[in-house]
Order: C-alpha cells, then structure tokens, then sequence
RNA sequence: GGGCGGCUAGCUCAGUUGGGAGAGCGCCGCGUUCGCAACGCGGAGGUCGGGAGUUCGAGCCUCCUGCCGUCCA
C-alpha cells in the first residue's frame, strides 16, 4: 500500500521538532507549509477575504475557495497540489453565530485554515497517509491521542472501506469511528463535487473539549447531478482544512484558543489599554476575548479593502467593529481603543500577511474614523433614548415597549444592550420579547425584497459543441488581423446556429482576436468583421464564455450572411481604442499623482475606463481641496509632458508584487501578470492597454470629485479630445456670461455681486413704494380706503394693485392701527388675473367674529377659497370682475355673522 | 435590494388642523468701559436639499429624486 500510483513519493527528512517546548502559531504555520511543501505541493498565498469572482459569497470561508474552479475542472493551474494559510471569515452560518464570540472560549469570526489540496493528483492513501506524518513525526504528536472517523455508509452511499483500510495502517480498530453523512460526508452545494470524508480527534480528556476535531480530509470522488445520483469523478481530489487556532491550542497544551500566542498579545494590550488582567473576572473575560477576535477581523478585512458601510460586506464590518466598541466601553475604554489592536497585529502576524504591515496606516485610520462616527450616533441618539425613559418611568409597569426599543435601533443606531444598559440605571426594563418580535418583521421584509431570493437572474452559458482552446487575445500588439476563422457560433438566445443573417445579432468565437474585453475598468472594444464574399457585421461588444475558453464577439450583421468556419477580416475601432488607451494609461497617472499628494493610504476602489472618460475611486477620508485637485493635474500634467515611455512586462505575479507593483482588492491574478509601468512614477500590474508614451495623452482635466461611501472618493477625469471638448464648453460658457454682463472675465464675479445687490435693494424699495401707494389711495374717493358699520363693528375696506402677500399684510397692519378696533378687509389683483384677499380683525374683537369665517364667506364669491388664524386670514380667487360684488356684500356677510 | 430617520441663517437646532420663517451661538455697527469680558440697542445673513403635483395659498400634504445617518438582506 502507501502512496497511490503517480502520487509524489512522500519525503521524510529530518524537520527540526519542538516537543521540548510549545510550537508558536507562526512556526505551526510555518510548519505545515513547509511540509506540503517538502511532499511535492507549491504554497500558494491566501486569496483575499473578498472572494474574487463570487459576488454572492459575502467572505471567502473556507480554504477551497479559491480552488473552487479548479476542482470544477474550470481553471487550470500549472501545478497539481497545493497547501495554503487561508484567511478565513465565518459571520453569518447557523455554526457560528456573531453573539457566539466572547463567551465561547473556541468562536472565532476569523481565523486561519491550514489546508492541503490535490487536484486529481494523489488521493486517499497519500492524504492519510500526509496527514499521520505530519501530526506523528513531524509534529511529535503522541499516536495514543488521536481517533480518526470514516464514513459508516447512509443515504445508499456506501460505507468508506477504503479510508478505513488505510488508517488501519497507523491505527487500532477501536480507535477508528464510523459516522454518518452528517460529520463524514462533504458537498459543495445541492450539486456538483462532493464526497466521503474523513476526521481527526485529539484526546485532551480535560477541559471543556474533552476530544476536538483537529483536521478534516475530504476525498472528492462523486459528482452529484440534479436528479441526486452520484457518479464518479475522472479525476478524484483532496480538500482538507484544519483551523489553526485550534491545532495551536492543542500543540500549546491550551483548553481555550484564547489562550494561544495567537490571541495573548491582543488580550494583554487590551488588558493594558483598560487596566484590566485577563483572568480576573468572567464577565471582563468576555468583553476582552470579543475585543481581540474582533480587532482580528477588522484589521484583515480592512486590510483586504472592506470598508464599513451601511451596506453588504461593509455592514458586517461595522457591525463586527461596533460590538468590539460596546465590548471596550464595558472595560470602561471610553476613548477610541480599538485601532491600537492593529500594531499588535502588524507585528505577531504580518510575517505570514505582509498586507496588514503594509496596510497598516490604512487600517488604522479607517477604524480611528468609525470609533469616531459610532460615538456621535450614541451622543446624538441619547437624548431621544432618555426621553423614551423618562416616559417608561411614568407608567407603572416601568417597561419600555419593545418597538420603542426597535425604532432606536433601527432608525438611530443604539445597539440593544446599551438601550439595555442606560434604562436599567433608571430602574427601566426593556421588552425583549417586542423588540425581537419588531426585528423579526423588518428580517422578513428585507428577505422579501432582496434580490438574491427567487428567480435568478442567471444567462444562459455558451456551450461549446466542439473542443477549443485558449483565449487566443493578440490586441496588446494589434487591432486589425485577417485570416481568422469563426470557431463557433450562437444566435442571441445563446443557441448555437450555422449561420448569421443581415439583421440578425448574435455571438461568434474566433481562432484570435484583437478585440479588448471588459476587465479592470477598461470597457470592451466595438468595431467590424468581414468574410471573404462581403458580408459585413459590426462588433457591439464582448462577453466571457467562461475560463480557459474565447471571449465571444456579439455582432450585429449589416450585409450579406456570415457562417461558423468562414474567414474573417476583424477591425477594432482604433479611434476608440486609442482614446480608451489615453483614459487608461491616464488613470495610472491619477492613481501615482494621489499617492503623492496626499499620501500612501490611497487605494484604488474600483474604476472605470471608457473612451470618453475616466472615473477613479479611492481611499481617502476628506473631500480635496481645489488646491489639491490643481496639484494633483499638474502632478500628472508634469508626466505627460515628460512624454515617457511606458513599458509593459509579463512576469510572474510574486515577482512583480515584490518589485511593488501596486494589485488591487479583490482582483484575482493568474500565476503571471502583465506590469504596467511609467518608469520613475509608475507600477501597476494591469492587462489593460496603454500609450506607447504619456505625451499621447493629451490634454488631463479632473471634471468633478465626490464622495461614494464613507472613506471613498470618487475622480472623473477626461484625456484628449474629450478633455478638449470640456474646455470648449466651458469656455463657451464664461463667454456668454460675460457678454451678458458687458465686462470683462475678471470683473465677471464683482458684477454678478453688484446685480444681486441691486436686485435686492430695488426689490425692497418697490414693495414699500407699492404699500405707500396703496395707502395714498390713488384709487378714488375718499382715500386708499373706506369705513363702514357692518353690525356694531367698524369695516374697513381697500383695494389695491399689484401688492403681494407683504404688502397686503403691512396695509392691512396700518389700516388696523387707523382705525383702532374693527375688521379690515383688503383686496389686490395682480398681472396673473388672480384676486388676493387679507381679512384682519384686531385683537379686541377675534373673540367676536374670526377672520377665518369671514373670509371663507367672502372667497366664493370671486371663485376662491381660503382661511386663516381669528385674528388674520388670507384667500385667493381667480375672478377680479366681480372684486366690486365682494366689497359690496362685506358689510351684510359680516353684519350676518356677527349676529349668528 | 427592502425599511426607518434627517436635510430650515456661518454653526446647533425649533417650527401641526396648510395662512406673517424663528431661537441660541457666531458675525458687523453703535452704546456702556481706561480696556476686556459681560451687558444694552440696532443690523446683515434663508432657492426651508432638488423637481413635479394638490391648493386661492406648501417649510408643513402627495409623488419622484439627491445626499447624510441607521437597521435588515
């Protein structure tokens, strides 16, 4: 037996061992690798927290991630097996909940997974057979404390023979368990690979964990198909995973993870923050173990670009940040605390992750900036929360109602425990019950509305009915090629058809292409395809058929009809393509110039490169000043003139991260890259295309800078033509100001100041001249208006012009005074044949007759309605004619009122 | 993606059956004082986030929309 049939011989030097003293975690780490490595495996880094191409996994949480494709038979990669450290997030399944963290000694929301894969290369021998040497030999691990599991058959998935036979090799019979499918038996999903697996146990035999599952190897043998049957992979696979701070638990002879090298430094700091010794008391315990696996997941996540946010990845974090803010607040750190984790970090663990060490001035202001905002949410929430108190107080129950509760929760951002924790000061109790019961409503309503639920929104793939190959992408050197053949072909329902007619828009691979697909920003190329007897088809845009197979080109065919397997002539729009290329290469410049005006903690955050703009998001904390958006353009404008070559490489991706080429979040690079560089100010890895030298760019311009998320920034920028285009509007712009204005540029600003100035004067000057007019009483007998007696009570009565709502109140306000006590009623027409109609009565009088009643009485008359306060009362009306009728009825209508 | 809350003077914010846009702080001027603080008097400062609608009339009601905050997915 031993190692199965073309399986790497398994290697057995002399590793250096440790049983005299504990192993740390970073040489445990260490260890591993370098095993797997020893036995034929390449180790390769972790992938990012954000999974790469999986927009709906919310983390990477698992070590098989980013093999996903690989085991699918998807994506090749040039070596057969393969061990990582993989960073790993566990937030939101049913085994590890959030609230979990703190009282459990082994939750964690992060941690590391150890894992060894192999790629239909070596399979169950080799594996258990790795897996014994590596606990045993090298890790000194006494055989008398480790039980394994295989599989005991269920489900009509036979018992796991095999696996047992194997171990039989290193263990007794009765250390060998025999489970069902719920602990031995692994799936990816409803479908696709799975199989049998198989569990190491150490014994502890004290603690709380007597006996721990240290190590799982899944045997990947079956694939299961949509009606349940299995059959069997061409090619089996390894996946195993074996969480490091639980094997550095058991290696350091601890009952708790905490208690590793892996978490002590971040206890000790945060017991030396807040003068508190871990051990001391239970429940400070607690707080402290929330506080150092919190700080984990907050400086890797942000260090692998997540920002908190209200939304999606970036609400985990905040929510995992803030619950280590209650954490130190109930450790009585009143102050900011949490980003003093990171150098702890940076130190024990950014050997083994350098981003933590390079991203650390990033990460800690990031979290500097939210201990800061979650601070003003609970001082501008508190006095509503005390307010809610105080009104508990005064019902007998002293409960505060659990919507109550919701509603701060939800809509001002209290966290539960601390809406708990300030009512109980007062003697207050907080419904629980309610508040779930409100929490349960709005989880329902979310679910409801979410996009992810229901029918998905999936395309149709292209399938391929014969073997191709490659991606066959030659536009890096050319945007024109001919003698290409059509390899394949669908129509726009992504059935595969022969034949394309004129007017017809479908989808066709080819044997090579010039033709740029979207990716890194740099949106897809259009052009044209001919065949050799005429037909014609323009190329709209491109789409991926999937890994390893052509990009396919969506065509709209304008003449003729185009077959698979004709011979074709394709163009790429170069004018397009050349102004893309300005945009892109310009967008590296931008990136170097902010990196240099306002410091290293700049990041990309995702862009767009088109041919008639650019648009760049970064990292940064406070919107630019207009100094520095001018330093910044010169910075780059200082580039294009220097008219530097650019220069393209392809070199292997570890190499060129080392030469410091800047990779971006959440990208995933193949074993090589192409590197972009503008030598002297410059290096990005990109597979974008660029200038041959900066000076094509043209003319650079930031157009507009604004802000996208909390600590994201948001350049638009325009090169060449376009930029041309914007000073010409914008000049044409100033222009016509000017000649509005009749001055000249300089003086443009001063006249608009004089104008509004003016405007404003003379405004006033015409109301008071309109008021003083109208009280002249231009308009006939007797004065600007009359007295009469209206049922015991004085009725003044004017009509005027052209007043507005002011004047007509300042007038009424005078005639009230002239006349001392009694009603005033005045009315204004103005250019829009509009009647307004004030009703004033003084204050001796609103007790009598209001000037609401008055005016709702009088309104209909001229087709209008209205109302008001008793002392004062406005209306409108759409008919002047008959203003006559109105103040001739006023007396009676009052008169009648009165009596009433 | 689905909710909830906010946006009113330079700042912090009031503003209910829809009917005079306000307070405090800050700013300017005058007074008081040897001077300052304090105080007194006077003043400037508003597209009530934007747009549409309902209405005689909208800061307030309805719809759309932007930004900020917050919860859930």
């Amino acid at each position: 037996m031993g190692v199965a049939a073309g399986a790497p011989g398994l290697a057995r030097p002399a590793y250096p061992t440790y049983n005299e003293r504990a192993m740390t975690s970073n040489e445990i780490r260490t260890s591993f690798l370098r095993f797997f490595e020893k036995n034929d495996h390449r180790v390769v880094p972790s992938s990012p927290l954000v999974p790469a191409d999986d927009p709906t996994l919310l983390f990477t949480n698992a070590g098989m991630n980013q093999f996903k494709d690989v085991f699918l038979g998807r994506e090749r990669r040039d070596y057969a097996s393969a061990a990582t450290s993989q960073k790993v997030m566990r937030v939101s399944g049913k085994h590890n909940d959030l609230d979990n963290v703190g009282p459990s000694l082994r939750h964690h929301t992060f941690f590391e997974m150890l894992g060894n894969f192999s790629f239909g290369y070596y399979f169950k021998a080799a594996a258990i057979e790795f897996a014994w040497t590596l606990l045993t030999d090298v890790w000194k691990m006494s055989p008398d404390r480790l039980v394994v599991s295989v599989f005991k058959g269920e489900h009509g998935i036979p018992r796991d023979a095999e696996a047992y036979d194997l171990w039989r090799k290193f263990v007794p019979s009765d250390r060998i368990l025999e489970l069902g499918a719920d602990d031995n038996f692994w799936q990816m999903g409803d479908t696709g690979p799975c199989g049998r697996c198989s569990e190491i146990y150490y014994v502890r035999g004290t603690g709380t964990d007597p006996e721990i599952e240290i190590w799982n190897n899944v045997f990947m043998e079956f694939e299961r198909s949509l009606d349940g049957t299995l059959t069997p992979l061409p090619a089996p696979s390894i996946d195993t995973g074996m969480g490091l701070e639980r094997i550095t638990a058991v290696m350091q002879r601890k009952d708790s993870n905490y208690d590793t090298d892996l978490f002590m430094p971040l206890l000790h700091r945060v017991g030396e923050l807040a003068g508190v010794t871990y051990g001391d008391d239970p429940e400070r315990d607690i707080s402290m173990r929330v506080v150092a696996d919190h700080a984990r997941s907050t400086t890797f996540l942000i260090a692998d670009g997540v920002i908190p946010s209200n939304e999606w990845r970036g609400y985990v974090l905040r929510k995992i940040m803030r619950r280590a803010m209650r954490h130190g607040k109930h450790l009585g750190l009143t102050g900011p605390f949490l980003h003093e984790m990171v150098a702890v970090l940076s130190r024990e663990m950014g050997d083994a992750y350098p981003e933590i060490r390079t991203n650390r001035e990033m990460v800690e202001r990031t979290i500097i900036a939210e201990e800061n905002r979650f601070d003003a949410v609970l001082t501008e929430g508190l006095p509503r929360l005390e307010a809610e108190i105080a009104h508990a107080l005064n019902r007998p129950s002293r409960v505060l109602a659990g919507a109550v509760a919701f509603r701060l929760y939800d809509t001002f951002g209290m966290p539960y425990d601390f809406i708990e924790d300030t009512a109980a000061t007062q003697d207050v109790r907080v419904d629980r019950d309610g508040f779930d019961r409100a929490m349960e409503t709005q989880r329902n309503r979310a679910r409801k509305g979410s996009a992810f639920v229901g029918g998905s929104t999936k395309e149709r793939p292209f399938v391929f009915e014969t073997e191709v190959e490659g991606d066959g992408f030659v536009g890096y050197d050319a945007t024109t090629r001919s003698g290409l053949s059509i390899t394949a072909m669908w129509n726009e329902a992504r059935e595969p058809v022969q034949t394309l007619r004129t007017g017809e828009t479908g989808f066709v691979t080819l044997s090579e292409t010039p033709f740029y697909l979207e990716a890194g920003g740099q949106v897809s190329d259009t052009g044209l395809l001919a065949n050799a007897s005429g037909a014609m088809a323009i190329v709209t845009g491109l789409l991926r058929t999937g890994p390893g197979t052509p990009r396919a080109h969506r065509l709209r065919v304008d003449k003729g009809a185009i077959h698979t397997r004709d011979i074709v002539t394709v163009d790429v729009d170069v004018e397009q393509r050349d102004a893309t290329r300005r945009h892109h290469t310009a967008t590296h410049l931008l990136h170097a110039a902010l990196r240099q005006a306002l410091g290293t903690h700049v990041k990309q955050a995702g862009s767009l490169v088109a041919p008639d703009r650019l648009r760049f998001d970064f990292v940064h904390y406070q919107p630019l000043t207009r100094d520095e958006l001018d330093q910044i353009e010169r910075i780059v404008y200082e580039q294009i003139l220097k008219n530097t070559t650019v220069v393209t490489t392809v070199r292997s991706t570890e190499e060129a991260i080392a030469a410091g080429a800047m990779a971006l979040f959440g990208e995933k690079y193949g074993d090589t890259v192409r590197v972009v560089a503008i030598p002297g100010f410059s290096l990005e890895l990109c597979g974008g295309t660029h200038v041959r030298a900066t000076g094509e760019i043209g003319l650079f311009v930031i157009v507009s800078e604004s802000g996208v998320a909390a600590g994201v920034r948001r350049i638009e920028a325009l090169t060449g033509m376009s930029a041309l285009a914007w000073v010409h509007q914008q000049r044409s712009s100033l222009h016509r100001l000017v000649s509005a204005l009749q001055v000249s540029e300089d003086q443009a600003s001063d006249a608009i100041e004089r104008l509004q100035a003016d405007v404003k004067r003379l405004g006033r000057e015409v109301s008071h001249l309109k008021t003083k007019l109208a009280m002249a009483g231009r308009s006939g007998e007797g004065g600007g208006y009359d007295v009469v007696e209206a049922g015991g009570v004085k009725l003044a009565r004017a009509r005027a012009t052209g007043l507005d709502k002011d004047a007509l109140r300042g007038l009424a306000d005078s005639m009230k005074a002239a006349i001392k006590s009694g009603v005033v009623l005045v009315t204004s027409t103005g250019d829009d044949n509009k009647v307004s109609i004030v009703v004033s009565v003084t204050p001796d009088l609103t007790k009598t007759i209001a000037a609401g009643r008055l005016v709702k009485e009088l309104a209909p008359i001229v087709g209008g309605g209205g109302g008001g306060r008793p002392d004062f009362a406005e209306a409108g009306g759409k008919d002047p004619s008959k203003i006559d009728t109105l103040h001739e009825q006023a007396p009676q209508t009052l008169a009648r009122l009165l009596q009433a």
